[in-house]
DNA sequence: TGAAAATATTGATAAATATCAAAAAATAGG
DNA sequence: CCTATTTTTTGATATTTATCAATATTTTCA
């Protein structure tokens, strides 16, 4: 069996059952696996720094094993749009651009497994599995960048935010609602919802008045009333 | 050489260069070309019909040869966000997932050649540039979609709609800046713009009174200053 | 630890957009 | 061609969010 992915010792909160909720890896013989840690290489990435500028050479594909980035691309007036945030089992650079389209910065200390992309998908050809799930993992990265459009062309300002929320709490491993890290700032959060920073600061406020969360610290998110924040963050 | 997608007669005012222009189709040889047209099946649907629904089998790609298409997606809550627009040389339907994830309405009478995506696919793996063309096509898909979630989550309103009007001139072939037809209806420029109908109408009231634009008739769009509109529009 | 810097919150106000209602214009169908 | 229906525009008003300014809180680092 192949040890590559053995997060646990580095993320604790990360599951079990890796191989399984690791999109890219399940189902794969543990013989595919020994090929595939051949080609993955641990890196590290301090907080505030960028993992891979927009623009430049899409040569790796990372998965990410403990911390948080935030995709973000810049447009050619300055201003910046955070595409999304990623999580230990998300996979970050399967695009399909010679160069990628999103700057990638960690907003905690950050480890990945890095491939070569090349060398990924020449295995993806042979190992029918692979490129199966590299397919779906795409598939899933755009069903998600919709629904992002959705919520940025439909919803109010609260609902962004309790949409954020729940996404926090479906994809942070080892959340909960009583616990949930938020690792952005509010800035990210306003950058990633289409607000500003005053915006997402009143409606913080204003979902602690209402007791749908708490903050025992500035960064550390209660939701108190899981199916009102659930029912407002509704796509 | 192949006759396929020789659509003049069908649409006049696409291009003569046509194999260029088409990114699925360009660098393929005659013979390839050929192989290719076995696939095709052209197929026509009228306006206000869907070519098919979210959430049904994704079983066929589509290229649009005449007609405008929206793409669009319904959410549980009854509301639905259009992602884009699609115009002759476009594809429709290169889709990961098992299911298509958006439906696709006709704004007018339309005409696709329609591919088995499963015979597509095989013939990709054959075909190297056919299939370097496809990730190069689901590249710039997704490209739009991030521009326009730049557009929904920074832009101001009238921005948006200069947004649409450039993307317009740009991909509708044919097009030029005092002959644009607008097929959608002011309804579907708002679910795809993030906005109601009625701030839709009064933005076009005032890009005519700073006459930036005019409207010989109500979906004969003429962009009367392509400098203003293109820097609202800008990214 | 304590001062400086950065980040977040709050307040007052302005601007943008949505909502509701009515009128006008365009389209469809006999 | 004319009427009924649909779509679009316009108006009045309410709501939401942005902007600018000030204060409070948190973080950084000497």
């Amino acid at each position: 069996m192949s040890t590559i992915f053995i997060p646990k010792h580095i993320h604790p909160t990360y599951s079990n059952n890796v191989f399984d909720d690791c999109l890219l890896f399940h189902n794969l013989t543990p013989n595919e696996l020994d090929r595939l840690e051949d080609y993955a290489e641990l890196s590290k990435c301090d907080d505030g720094e960028y993992l891979f500028r927009q623009d430049t050479p899409a040569d790796f594909v990372y998965n990410v094993i403990s911390g948080t980035v935030a995709i973000e691309r810049i447009f050619s007036n300055g201003r910046r749009q955070i595409i999304g945030f990623l999580f230990p089992g998300d996979f970050i650079g399967l695009t399909h651009s010679k160069n990628y389209d999103c700057a990638v910065r960690c907003l905690t200390k950050v480890e990945v497994y890095k491939f070569s992309r090349k060398r990924l998908n020449t295995l993806s050809e042979e190992v029918g599995h692979l490129k199966q799930n590299m397919e779906q993992i795409k598939s899933r990265i755009f069903s998600r960048v919709m629904e992002q459009l959705y919520v940025l062309g439909q919803k109010k300002a609260l609902e962004r935010l309790c949409f954020l929320f729940m996404q926090l709490l479906e994809r942070l491993p080892g959340a909960r609602a009583d616990r949930i890290e938020l690792y952005m700032s509010r800035q990210d959060m306003a950058d990633y919802l289409g607000l500003t920073i005053e915006t997402v600061s009143r409606c913080l406020a204003k979902l602690k008045a209402d007791e749908l969360v708490a903050f025992p610290k500035l960064n550390h998110l209660q939701i108190l009333n899981l199916s009102a924040v659930s029912e407002l963050a509704e796509c």
